[in-house]
DNA sequence: GTTAACTGCAAACGCTGTTCGCAGTTTACA
DNA sequence: TGTAAACTGCGAACAGCGTTTGCAGTTAAC
């Protein structure tokens, strides 16, 4: 199966043969439960195939390559974001809600930040969640640009955050031990860590970014000709 | 060479053999020229080595494995970043410098980004760096958990920004030919782009977010919503 | 002078993604 | 109905990876 269409556009089987052992559901999802379980690097052909009961080689009856199956393994699990919240507030509320959505996913597909970082096909739950977050943020009036930019700000925050733990734990270890002569702010904050900042972090960087992304700055922020242009593009026939 | 002791302090060579053919910067710097040239899947022991004029295993007589590889190369490009920029303007003014240099380093070296999100251990350029952004971030007064967040996010955004144009052109091909009826918020927005927004977003981004956590809570509008929003958004209880 | 430690190199181990050839099976078409 | 094409499943194989090991040669310490 060497194609060069993308994945979701390619039938999972032919007219021909017998029925297959499998599917490409069933092999995604045995995928998931391995990198759940052991995280990405355990997601190897041969592992997933052993975990279905047939050789590494038999997965390219259903796929093309291993991104193939991250791909596929991705799209499935943004799938999950669905259903999307009930619209309620304003389109700032209304973002935060799908932020803390995507970081809950994150927290419970710890892979998906490994993955991300990866040029990949976008398949057609992404390309939902990502038309929805589109369509959240219509009534800034803001420029394409921003939107774009502020939504992938908003999943790099999610990733940042749903790293949180583990990060702490091994920055926790190295940062011992430290000459107070050549890190003077760093040995001082260590030794002094201070109160909790009040509040949730993540929903406080989240607001600041995108309402600095996004909102409508006094008068020297967007082109006025431009806004008209984005109002019309951007107003959509069913909302 | 296999100690428990991170690469930091174990001694480069020992005293009592030959005089090595190689040093740990020299191996260091030709893993970073080919890098730059090819990508960190370019970096393989073997490719290093003769690069280097010698074989695979012989490298582990200077590291003990490609994870140190990467650490010291990571710490040697961090180290491109002194001088630190001169003290001028407030703390945001300051910190803003800081990120700029910080995002012209990642895109001088685009595998900075993926080896950044990668379990290292931490070595000395980039404790100094991290140093003095605490020691630019001292005026706020904010918690120190609140200014590690924001270095966090910082460097988050840095990467996200260093990847843009690849992410652009590489996200512009699979966007042909959707569907306006599923993706009615996506296919408007490609129709008509709008205009560029005026004004940098990395610089729009990083005031509004380092404020936003940084800058004393109080007068800026959050905390009461906000914790009722999280309870409602996330439904399985992992919280 | 002997011994221990070190360097450099080649070969090998186990792992990876992926390809290929070989049955055996099912469908399409003349 | 017969034949050919297409498909599935499987085992072996290939190239590459990180890493280990054994061996010869070199240097320094005692």
């Amino acid at each position: 199966m060497t194609d060069a269409q993308p994945i979701w556009t390619r039938p999972a089987r032919g007219s021909r043969g017998p029925t297959p052992g499998h599917s490409r559901d069933e092999i995604v999802r045995a995928a998931i439960a391995l990198a759940d379980a052991q995280g990405l690097p355990a997601v190897s052909m041969r592992a997933v195939a052993t975990a279905l009961g047939t050789t590494g080689g038999s997965l390219y009856r259903y796929l093309s390559s291993r991104d193939d199956l991250l791909d596929l393994m991705t799209d499935h699990a943004v799938g999950e974001l669905k259903p999307y919240p009930e619209p309620e507030g304003d389109w700032l509320d209304q973002m935060l809600r799908l932020a803390l959505r995507q970081l809950d996913l994150h927290r419970r597909h710890r892979w998906l930040s490994d993955v991300a970082q990866r040029p990949s096909s976008v398949g057609p739950a992404t390309l939902s969640w990502f038309d929805h977050c589109l369509g959240t943020l219509a009534p800034t009036g803001a420029p394409t640009t921003a939107k774009f930019e502020a939504i992938a700000v908003v999943t790099g925050t999610v990733i940042l955050f749903s790293r949180d733990r583990d990060a702490a734990a091994a920055s926790a270890t190295p940062f011992t031990g430290l000459d107070p002569a050549t890190y003077p702010h760093l040995t001082a904050a260590l030794a002094r860590p201070g109160p909790p900042p009040a509040g949730d972090l993540f929903e406080r960087a989240l607001r600041s970014v995108l309402t600095g992304l996004l909102e409508r700055p006094g008068r020297s922020g967007f082109g006025e000709s431009g806004e008209k242009l984005v109002a019309e593009a951007v107003h959509p026939p069913d909302r």
